[in-house]
DNA sequence: GTTTACATCCAAAGCGCTTCGGATTACGAT
DNA sequence: ATCGTAATCCGAAGCGCTTTGGATGTAAAC
C-alpha cells in the first residue's frame, strides 16, 4: 500500500504541515522532530507524488529537450552520451527529462504545447542554427531555455558550446612542449567558423611560445581527403620540411595520413602528427592517431545540466556560458623532433 | 494569463463537471454543447494542466526509458533514432517520454524511484541482458513495460527485436531471384544468437527453393576480418566457385570485401555480394555494397511505443512481441549469375 | 395524469501536496 | 506580573482537474 504524507504524519503523531516542512528542510521545525519524521519516512518508504507535488508548487520538476526529428548525421552518435550526462546530473536534482522530437516544420508547436501544457520548466534547445526561430520564440515568451550551440542573437541567452580556440592552441603547445619548432597547420577554409577559431588558437599558441608562424607551413586545404593529401604532398617538398604537423579536421586528417604512408612514413619517427578530433576508429589503422578530443558526450550533458540549473536559479543570463574544452588524447603518432631537427637551434643564435 | 478550467467553464455559463466531460469525450453531455465547448477551448487558448489531471486520475502521462549509463558502441548511435520514433507515436496519445540513465550498479534503485514516484504508467527496457534482473524485479512488481531485445524468463512479457530470420532469408531469396544456384555463406560461430538465426533463414529460403544447401559452401569464420578474408580464399580455391555470397555480418563482410578485391574481383561482374548489416560508409569504397538493413531506429522507436500502448491497454502480454523485419538494401555488388552459370540448369537434368 | 426512461447537466468531494497565517509554549527582559 | 521574542507546530485553504451521485427536464409508455 502506497503511503502518503497524511498516512505517515498520523504515525508520527505530527500535522501535515510539520512533516512536509520537516522533509522539505524548513527551519521552523527542531531537529529532533526533522529526524523523527526523516526516519520514519524511510522506514515506511514514504516517497511524495511528484504530481501532486507539482501542483502545488507550480513547478514541472522536467525539463525538456526536443530533438529535431529524422537527423541522423554523426552529431547524432553523440546524443545518447550527452542524454546520459544531462540525466545523471539533473537526478541529483530530482529533476526529470523529457524528450521529444518532431518534424521541423511543427518544431514551435511542439515548444508551445510542452510550454503552455506546463511540462517542463526550462527547455534545451539542440543543434542551434545560425538565425534560430525557437530561440526568437523563447525568447519572445521568456521562457527559460539554455542553447547547445551558439547562435547570432542580439538577447544574453545561456549557452553551451565547444572551445575550438582551445583546442587548437591545446594542439600547438604540445607539439611546442616536445621540442618542435617548426610546426605546419593544414586548415579548412576560414570561413568556416571552427577552422577560423581552430586557426586563430594555433597562432596564438605559436606566439605566447615566441614563434612568428611561417606562412609557408600554414595551408588552407579544402574539406576532403584530397585536400589533406595534396596538403601534405606540398609540405614534404619543401627544401626544410616541418618537424610537426596539425591537421584541423580529420577528413583532411585521413587524406593526410595516407600521404605520409605513401612517402614511407613511420608513426612516432619522423614529423609528429595531430588531427583534430583524431581518426575516427572505423578507419583501418596500424596506430593510434594523436588527436584533439572534443570533450565526451556525458560531460556535455552534465555542462548542459548544470547550466540549466543556473537558469532556474535565476542567475544572469549573460554569465552562463560554457566552453567545452577539448582534450590531446595521447596517441602514437607525436613525439619530439628527430635528432638532427635539434642542431637548428644552435643555428639560431648564429 | 494561463486559462483553466474554471474559467473556461464561467466564460461559457457551464459547470466545470460538464466542460470537463465534453473535453474528454464522455456521452453525458449533448454534441451541441460539446461543439460550443471545443470551440471556447481553443478560442482561449485552454491547455489543461498535466499535473492536475495526472493528480486526479493517477495516471502519470508519461513512459521511462532508462538507459545504460557509459554504454557507447555502436547501437548508441541508433539511439536518437529511437528516441525519435518512440515520442513521435507516443505525442500522438499525448503520452511523454522520460529518460533517465544510470550506471549499472544502481539502475534497480532508478528503476524503483521511477516507480514508486508514480512518475511513469509504463517503462521500456533498453539493452537486455539474457537473463535481466531489470525484468525479474518489473515482473515480480508487476508493473507495465516492454523489453526492447528478447530475453529468457518463464513469464510473457511484451518485446520487440529483429527478425535475423528472415533477414536471412530474405538474402538468400533475393540472390535466388537474381537466379544464383550455388549460393555461399560465410557465417558467424551459431552460438552466437544472431549468426544461428540468420543461418536458419538462409538455409530455409534454399529449401524453400528447392536446393539443398551444399555444405562445402557454408563456412563458419571467426567474427573479424580476417575470417572473412580466409573463408572468401577458400571459396575462391573451388574448382567450381559459387556465383553468390552472403556474409552474416559486416565486420567478415569488410574481410570478404578486400579479398574480393584482391583477386581482382569488380562489383556487378562475377561474384554477388550481399552482406548483412552493409558496409559502414566510413570505410573507404568505390561502391555500394548491398546488404540487409535493419529497420531505421524510428520504425523501431514507433513499434515499441506501440507495444507500450497495448500493455497499457491491458492486452495480454503474450501477444505483445514485434519481430523488426529488415530488408534487402539496393546497392551495385549483386546481379544475374555470370552467363556461362547458366548452363548447369540443363545439366541439372542431366 | 402518472411512471419510466433518457438525455443533460451540475455540486461537491476528493487526488496529495505546499504554504499562509496564525496558535502555543517557553523564557529571559522589563 | 507583563511583554516581546524566538522556536515550534498546526488548521485550513488552495493548486486544477476528474468523478460520483444525484438533480432537472423532456419525451415516450402506461
Amino acid at each position: 500500500m502506497k503511503v502518503n504524507l497524511k498516512m505517515l504524519s498520523e504515525s508520527l503523531g505530527l500535522s501535515q504541515t510539520t512533516v512536509s516542512r520537516a522533509l522539505n528542510g524548513y527551519s521552523d521545525v527542531s531537529e529532533t522532530t526533522r529526524q523523527r519524521v526523516i526516519e520514519a519516512a524511510s522506514q515506511l518508504g514514504y516517497q511524495p507524488n511528484p504530481q501532486a507535488r507539482q501542483l502545488a508548487t507550480g513547478r514541472a520538476d522536467a525539463i525538456g529537450i526536443v530533438y529535431p526529428f529524422g537527423a541522423s548525421d554523426i552529431g547524432d552518435m553523440r546524443f545518447g552520451e550527452v542524454v546520459s550526462g544531462l540525466t545523471e546530473r539533473l537526478a541529483e536534482h530530482r529533476i526529470d527529462l523529457l524528450i521529444h522530437s518532431s518534424r521541423p516544420d511543427v518544431e514551435l508547436d511542439t515548444y508551445r504545447r510542452l510550454i503552455d501544457g506546463r511540462r517542463v520548466d526550462a527547455l534545451i534547445v539542440a543543434r542551434t542554427r545560425l538565425d534560430d526561430p525557437r530561440i526568437r520564440f523563447l525568447q519572445e515568451r521568456n521562457f527559460p531555455f539554455v542553447a547547445y550551440g551558439r547562435t547570432e542573437t542580439a538577447l544574453p541567452y545561456a549557452w553551451f558550446d565547444f572551445d575550438n580556440e582551445a583546442g587548437g592552441r591545446m594542439a600547438a603547445r604540445r607539439l611546442l612542449e616536445l621540442g618542435h619548432r617548426r610546426i605546419a597547420l593544414i586548415h579548412a577554409p576560414l570561413d568556416l567558423t571552427f577552422a577560423a577559431q581552430r586557426y586563430k588558437g594555433f597562432i596564438t599558441a605559436l606566439r605566447e611560445a615566441g614563434l612568428e608562424p611561417d606562412p609557408e607551413l600554414v595551408i588552407e586545404a579544402p574539406l576532403n581527403r584530397i585536400g589533406g593529401y595534396q596538403a601534405v604532398g606540398r609540405l614534404l617538398a619543401m627544401k626544410k620540411p616541418p618537424t610537426a604537423l596539425l591537421v584541423d579536421n580529420n577528413v583532411a586528417g585521413v587524406g593526410a595520413l595516407r600521404a605520409l604512408g605513401d612517402k614511407g612514413w613511420k608513426p612516432g619517427s619522423g614529423m609528429s602528427l595531430i588531427v583534430y578530433d583524431g581518426i575516427p576508429s572505423e578507419i583501418p589503422l596500424t596506430c593510434t592517431v594523436t588527436g584533439v578530443l572534443q570533450p565526451t558526450g556525458e560531460s556535455t550533458g552534465r555542462a548542459l545540466a548544470d547550466l540549466v540549473l543556473d537558469v532556474l536559479a535565476g542567475k544572469p543570463l549573460a554569465d552562463l556560458h560554457r566552453l567545452g574544452q577539448p582534450c590531446v588524447g595521447a596517441g602514437e603518432t607525436d613525439g619530439p623532433p628527430p635528432a638532427p631537427a635539434r642542431r637548428p637551434r644552435a643555428k639560431a643564435l648564429g
